[in-house]
DNA sequence: CGCCAGGTGCTGA
DNA sequence: TCAGCACATGGC
């Protein structure tokens, strides 16, 4: 089956430290998998090609709704570029999209994230699904589903630890049970606004200043999160206060009020253009 | 080997 | 509100 890509550059997207469980599958293409559903993806120039563990009708929407392929963001995106630097960052991401993931996989998973590697996380992440998560078999090979906060709730932080999770294992554990007991209610969070769903994260065990704007950016599709992590917080002083110390509560507001509504978008742009072209912003 | 990584929580000013 | 510190681990 194909789908339009609309614009969506497979490659950008998958490979943009918003997701940690897609790996390159071919060419141009990479395997994954979401909820219990094993995707297989290619990008074939203006097309993705699409196969899976389900019936083609029910992988469409599925795709459509995790890639944002009917977002209507277009304006979106041409509303945070506002000065030459974004600009550079926006052609140099073309194709770049904003995942609409799960909320308790994005929130675990950026949990594990903190003062981390994106290739230690991806490690991190398999063998915590292969340990706590579903087997499902899909042409010879077993996948894992991501493993439910009820499940994880269970675990002992001593076994995270024997995965390589280091101090972060009795976070991942506490949040795991904030959310399986309904402290932290994260379908009620859907429906919250930005603010609110802000507080309401914060509570959770290892969920921080940063952590809750990737979360509120890549799981609830709150586009006027502005995750400073340290890409972002060189990318800013370099570009925008000559390299001065500023706070990431600072940065975060001036983002805001620079980039507008929008500046998550704006955001992971600039993310993606500092990983990938590091010289551009070189302290 | 040393530096670094999509930080957080805690403490003391 | 902010700076400074400890915290585990492995990629490069």
């Amino acid at each position: 089956m194909f789908l339009p890509a609309r614009g969506c550059n497979l490659r950008t997207t998958l490979e943009s430290g918003q997701t940690f469980r897609w790996r390159p599958w071919g060419p141009e293409g990479f395997a994954g998998i979401l909820g219990t559903t094993v995707l297989h993806l290619a990008q074939q120039g203006s097309q993705i090609a699409v196969s899976g563990s389900e019936a083609p009708a029910r992988l469409e929407p599925l795709i459509t709704r995790y890639l944002q392929l009917e977002d209507g963001l277009a304006r979106a995106w041409a509303s945070t570029d506002v000065d030459p630097i974004i600009h550079a960052a926006l052609q140099q991401t073309q194709g770049l999209r904003l995942i609409r993931q799960e909320p308790w996989e994005c929130l675990a998973s950026f949990i594990c994230a903190t003062f981390n590697n994106i290739t230690r996380v991806e490690g991190m992440i398999d063998r915590l699904c292969r340990a706590y998560g579903r087997a499902v078999p899909y042409r010879g090979t077993i996948w894992f589903t991501f493993p439910e906060a009820a499940t994880l709730a269970r675990a002992d932080a001593r076994a995270l630890r024997r995965l390589g999770f280091g101090y972060r294992a009795p976070y991942l554990v506490r949040a795991a049970r904030q959310v399986a007991a309904g402290d932290v209610d994260l379908a009620a969070v859907v429906r919250m606004g930005y603010v609110e769903a802000r507080e309401t994260l914060l509570r959770v065990e290892g969920v921080g200043e940063k952590v809750v704007e990737c979360v509120l950016l890549f799981g609830f599709a709150h586009y006027e999160a502005f995750p400073v992590d340290v890409w972002i917080g060189r990318v800013m002083r370099r570009a925008y206060f000559r390299g001065r110390r500023m706070t990431d509560r600072r940065i975060r507001a001036f983002a805001r009020r620079h980039f507008g509504p929008a500046c998550g978008l704006a955001q992971q742009a600039l993310f993606h253009a500092a990983r990938t072209s590091p010289e551009l912003f070189a302290p």
